[in-house]
DNA sequence: TGAGATTTTGAAAACGTTATAACTTTAGAG
DNA sequence: CTCTAAAGTTATAACGTTTTCAAAATCTCA
């Protein structure tokens, strides 16, 4: 192993200081054009890096972002990080990630384990049991310590910071409207997240859509859960006694809507013909199933763009102002497969 | 905004030195116990925290990982880099990401962008481009300035480094055996990913399994595809050729199986009576088909644990002896779902 | 030739820690 | 009462940078 070349190392063995070898290496007007040629190419062939560690110590900022998410394994969430991974790259920042696991506590110990100079800022969207619990403190702490944070997708109304979300409201009302246009009239609304901000939304928009075209509200056709393995568990026995009344699903989430196409096609059904699915999705097996999944697209990596893009916007402007903090609404998208007729 | 607690604003207002402050919070017994007291009372009064980037250049080790996987949009990496984090975390370290995207340059540039001290070591599985290339320098090169690698998965034999993998070979031999063993003769084999070693080592284990069965090896059941992409452009033609004439599918990774059990399905054969179906995967999706897939699952958590914990010990151990380069393999299981036949 | 201006270089402080070594203070032994 | 040892505290250097300011070297022009 090579030592790793060092400021002071270089000087040493060019016989200059430490000063003018920085200098030189920055391109300073200082430094004479022959000391900076010998410099810079002794370097070169040093292979010297400045250590990331000491500029960070002097300029007290890491450029590396905290991203913090429920699950990994959830393709919406994976979309997102991809995004942010994307444009942090672009913009030289690192991104350093830890999975809640939908767990308060761990939500809690990932921002603390970040929040000693680690990180400049967080992307983070908000845990299951957190928002449960109504628990924002965490979050109140890390912003009063001037450490920006940027939510998305589940977000918390009692903190006060920057925001990107999709439409969710009236995303549920087109697809349910979709529905009803193609001809459907008793609507199942599946949810197994019904705990998050988003699933309520989602499920505001169906109930506000279905008033809107004059479609009494049943309750015994909706399925409100607060988990996929709730969900698991509750749908067969809903799906059993309802199965037969239904002519469209309207399911919030991916798993939600690939357990009802599963069970649909189980029971003999035919899908469009007899039963229409819309679900909101993101991952690629939607469109994979047989007969494909026509979704609510949510622009993952979109929504994972904009939220880095907003957080370092932040970081760099804010020596001089700091902006009002805004929510930004990315547009989703109906996409029409085969699981519903068309128009 | 609170301004941030540090050594030496404690020092100063309680009226002792920083070392003193130093090594009260680090419970020296250099220091009497009113003092020690007395300071770290006032530490937690004031929510201090040591600076991590100063610690770091102390100590001159980051205690980050540094991950670098081709797409975390797969599940089985998704799945690994969870492991990789649980793990990780559990052992007081973080994990910085890069995304290669399958491009040599993404992945040369992440490792770049990493190897100036932000990182202690890599955690890596090797981009499609650079198996392609069989460009490996980067590699050595981290390895030579001290920053150890572990390969997972996507592994090289050129680079001396400790790898952990799954058993492809033998189970690719294992799924090919089930599927002679239930009565099927003409097996095809699917790959989207024929240019990476695993994808390798998985036709191998066909050929071989069909062989030790007496059963000729048939090239034109046999489709060798490079990305999902080339696969999806393909497989319609090699199926319509050649689906009335095989028995049976392996498919060589979670994308391939499961454009191939749309495909056996479009065409009215009947899943597992018609034709029976194995692929490698380990997203929830394939058990949500209809019907389910049985799958060759890797475990990719445990991968990730696996990787995570061979890297940190190598680090911690480093000060004193640096053992020997090993390779871990990770047993994979045949998970018999509906998609083939009961022996 | 030498004063003043200008270019080029270097010394030193700082970022926030930790660790070593040196210094006080106190107490106990003779 | 000294002298020494122990206990408690602090000054200092170091990690690898960047940056400010002072010093040295060079140049300009009378």
């Amino acid at each position: 192993m090579r030592p790793k070349a060092t400021l002071k190392q270089i000087a040493k063995e060019l016989g200059v200081s430490v000063s003018t070898v920085s200098k030189a290496l920055s391109n300073s007007p200082e430094i004479s054009e022959p000391t900076k040629i010998k410099v810079q190419e002794f370097a070169k062939l040093k292979n010297y890096k400045p250590n990331n560690i000491a500029v960070n110590l002097k300029s007290k900022r890491s450029k590396t972002i905290g991203v913090v998410i429920p699950n990994i394994l959830n393709p919406f969430f994976a979309k997102v990080f991809s995004g942010i991974e994307k444009l942090a790259n672009e913009r030289g920042y690192n991104v350093i990630t830890c999975i809640s696991n939908e767990s308060l506590k761990k939500e809690i110990a990932a921002m603390d384990m970040l929040s000693n100079g680690t990180i400049d800022g967080f992307i983070l969207s908000i845990a299951d049991e957190t928002q449960k619990e109504h628990e924002f403190k965490h979050f109140k702490e890390a912003i009063a310590d001037d450490i920006p944070i940027v939510m998305f997708d589940r977000i918390s109304d009692e903190v006060n910071c920057d925001k990107v979300i999709v439409d969710d409201f009236d995303s549920a009302v087109n697809a349910v409207n979709h529905l009803v246009a193609t001809g459907s009239k008793r609507i199942a609304l599946l949810s197994n997240i019904d705990n998050t901000s988003v699933g309520k939304l989602r499920a505001e928009g169906y109930l506000e859509a279905l008033q809107a075209n004059n479609i009494a509200v049943d309750e015994t056709l909706i399925l409100r859960c607060e988990s996929t393995e709730e969900y698991e568990e509750q749908f067969p026995s809903f799906f059993d006694v309802k199965g037969k009344e239904i002519d469209a699903v309207f399911a919030l989430e991916e798993s939600a809507s690939v357990i009802a196409h599963k069970a649909v096609l189980k029971s003999g059904f035919r899908i469009p013909e007899d039963v229409q699915l819309i679900g909101f999705a993101d991952g690629v097996w939607s469109r994979r199933l047989t007969p494909s999944l026509s979704t609510v697209s949510q622009h993952g990596p979109e929504i994972g763009e904009a939220a880095a893009e907003i957080l370092i916007n932040r970081l760099e402007s804010k020596e001089t102002e700091a902006p009002e903090y805004l929510t930004t609404v990315i547009k989703t998208e109906l996409r029409q497969r085969e699981s519903t007729r068309k128009l």
